[in-house]
RNA sequence: GCCUUCGUAGCUCAACGGAUAGAGUGCUGGUCUUCGGAACCAGUGAUGGAGGUUCGAUUCCUCUCGAAGGCGCCA
């Protein structure tokens, strides 16, 4: 199956022969059809240490390569073998080696697809690895907004490329149970005690009180000095666990906790833990101390801080001139937490990009207090969603949910196809989402807007899910209508349509594989899409009932699709 | 002021240092005796600017212009 290892194997036997030193010998993937399947530019490399001319060297090389070329043990399932494997290789200017894989290679890639189903696409790179992925991380007491939507889209994607690789996945979601954000909600919700909805209310009218009380304690610490007073009381009530607001506090961190739940469920995202600051707190703060002794901390105004211009970074206050734990003491204490619940080898924390900055500083502290955890953890930015109408503030109330959005792509394609299921609608609304999301580079801000953003044709979600749809679609009427099979058709050749998908369909594994290391899952989004192209256009053009071949090759797309879009979290649909 | 990230078609986005910079959308014109038209085909159109490194630069380096974010008691 692997042809990429079969053509680098032969080439580093090359490579050895005609240098004496190891030069990497890198094979990709072709871009273009007349470039073959995979090139490689090594000829450039050793051309450049031989004094001769690239394409010399090329030449030279798929002169050995032609020589003699051998079989590789394990590789797995099909045709192992170069000669059987690669049809011809040429060289193209100025000094390119391309190779094009054999018709046979390509037709048992289809039927190997099909024996793999589900599994098609996985690896084992990360076998026996242990990682924990932190990401959504909303805040109780607040709304739950597009940017923690988008986090979480990105998080459980990159969460389902890890397991794709064999790797054990924890995801984990970090929420700020104290704080600031937490004493403006509960002045609002005493200030608005006489709109709070009962208990028995339904959970949306429940959440939109906690953002409206949210927005008018927001307001008033910033238009009123003695709200602001009180605001700043509470805060200290609430670290303190005061009786007083004991019962609002209690009522509001769960109603937002069962709101965000319900988000959870509806996304596909299932935490393994929830961690709160409220609980890493106290241990952050210890460790400040601790290694406040050990001259790693500083004390700077009253308050504990890192100095971290000493090391290229900017200093930051870890706990402040109250003695309370700030964000970072907090982070810190997290860290350990984390560790003693799933001992990982990687841990992986996924936020805005506006935390860049502080997080380097967070991780310098932590190398200096535990070097061998710091070097574990990964921080990882994605950029913000903006919004063409300006910024969008939590503070005035001016937020777009996640919630609206979900709910109003779904109510956009029930008003398209109004004879559509609620149950289909809502996987197709979501997977427009999500696809919208994915498709840029992780780290980029996102552009928002609605009616460009949420696509429904093009390069878009549905289109993927309509693709699948027909591969099923089309198998189906075949079975229905049950015309024989004309044979094989092994004699001729494949058309150019036919080439085009099964030359797309090889690639996926070595896709899902680097774009696990990359951190990209554009990379699938834009490789998915191609494979849709290339198979609806063989499918204007080819009648794919009664030819066993193009039916295989039908049901390899199907299943690539389906393999493809549950990496990126979004649901395939059986009928649309 | 300092630090980080980013400037690619009208718009939204791609492109391990590789070949003629790809898509979608928009606009123009086409395809149907529907195995699902949420489809398919053709045309249109771009690397902010100036240097440098390299066989080769959208990608790396320097400068410059522009945008976003960050810079001790918010998260």
């Amino acid at each position: 199956m692997n042809a990429k290892k079969l053509i680098t194997d032969n080439l580093l036997q090359i490579v050895r022969k005609l240098m004496k030193e190891p030069v990497d010998a890198q094979v990709s993937i072709s871009e273009k059809a007349e470039q073959g399947d995979y090139y490689t530019n090594v000829a450039f490399r050793l051309a450049s240490i031989l004094k001769k001319k690239p394409l010399d060297v090329a030449y030279e090389i798929k002169s050995e390569l032609e020589k003699g070329t051998k079989s590789i043990k394990g590789t797995t399932g099909i045709t192992g073998d170069f000669n059987s494997a690669i049809d011809r290789i040429e060289v193209a200017n100025p000094g390119f080696v391309n190779f094009f894989l054999s018709e046979q290679y390509l037709r048992e890639t289809a039927e190997y697809i099909n024996k793999k189903g589900d599994k098609f696409g996985a690896g084992e790179k990360l076998k026996d690895q242990k990682v924990m992925v932190e990401f959504t991380d909303p805040n109780p007491f607040k709304e739950f907004h597009i940017g923690h939507l988008y986090s979480n889209v990105v998080g459980e994607s990159l969460s389902r490329l890890y397991e794709s690789q064999g790797a054990t996945i924890w995801r984990v979601c970090y929420q700020g149970d104290v704080g600031l954000h937490v004493a403006k909600a509960i002045y609002g919700m005493q200030k608005l005690a006489d709109q709070m909805p009962d208990e028995s209310a339904p959970l949306s009218i429940r959440a939109q009180f906690m953002g409206e009380a949210y927005a008018q304690g927001s307001k008033d610490y910033e238009s009123n000095e003695n709200a602001k007073k009180e605001i700043n009381e509470l805060n200290k009530k609430i670290y303190e666990q005061d009786s007083s607001i004991r019962e609002l506090y209690k009522k509001g961190r769960e109603w937002s906790l069962e709101y965000f739940d319900s988000i959870y469920q509806r996304l596909g995202t299932g935490f393994k833990r929830f961690y709160f600051e409220s609980e890493v707190g106290r241990v952050g703060a210890e460790l400040v101390r601790e290694f406040l002794k050990k001259d790693i901390f500083e004390e700077s105004d009253g308050a504990i801080i890192f100095p971290g211009e000493k090391y290229e970074l900017h200093n930051r206050v870890f706990i402040n001139s109250l003695g309370l734990p700030t964000y970072e003491a907090k982070d810190l204490g997290l860290v350990p937490t984390k560790y003693k619940d799933f001992p990982y080898d990687r841990s992986i924390i996924i936020t805005a990009q506006e935390q860049v900055e502080y997080f380097k500083v967070v991780l310098k502290a932590l190398e200096k207090i535990n070097p061998e955890l710091a070097s574990k953890t990964t921080h990882i930015s994605h950029g913000i969603v903006k919004l063409p109408g300006g910024k969008m503030s939590s503070r005035t109330g001016e937020v777009i949910t996640g919630e609206w959005l979900m709910d109003e792509a779904v109510s956009r394609i029930r008003k398209d196809y109004p004879e559509m299921n609620d149950k289909i609608s809502e996987k197709v609304g979501l997977g427009a989402i999500k696809f919208a999301f994915l498709k840029s580079v992780i780290g980029r801000d996102i552009e928002f807007n609605f009616d460009e953003s949420i696509s429904l044709t093009g390069e878009s979600g549905p289109y993927l899910q309509y693709t699948y749809v027909r591969t099923k679609s089309v198998i189906e009427k075949n079975h229905e209508s049950r015309i024989m099979n004309q044979g094989k058709d092994t004699e001729s050749a494949l058309n150019l349509e036919e080439l085009a998908v099964l030359r797309q369909l090889v690639h996926f594994p070595q896709i899902v594989e680097n774009a696990q290391s990359k951190l990209s899952p554009n990379s699938v989004v834009s490789y998915l899409f191609e494979l849709s192209q290339r198979f609806n256009l063989f499918y204007q053009k080819h009648r794919i009932a009664g030819n066993e071949l193009r039916l295989e090759l039908t049901r390899a797309v199907g299943h690539t699709l389906k393999n493809g879009l549950n990496l990126l979290g979004i649901e395939t649909v059986e009928r649309m």
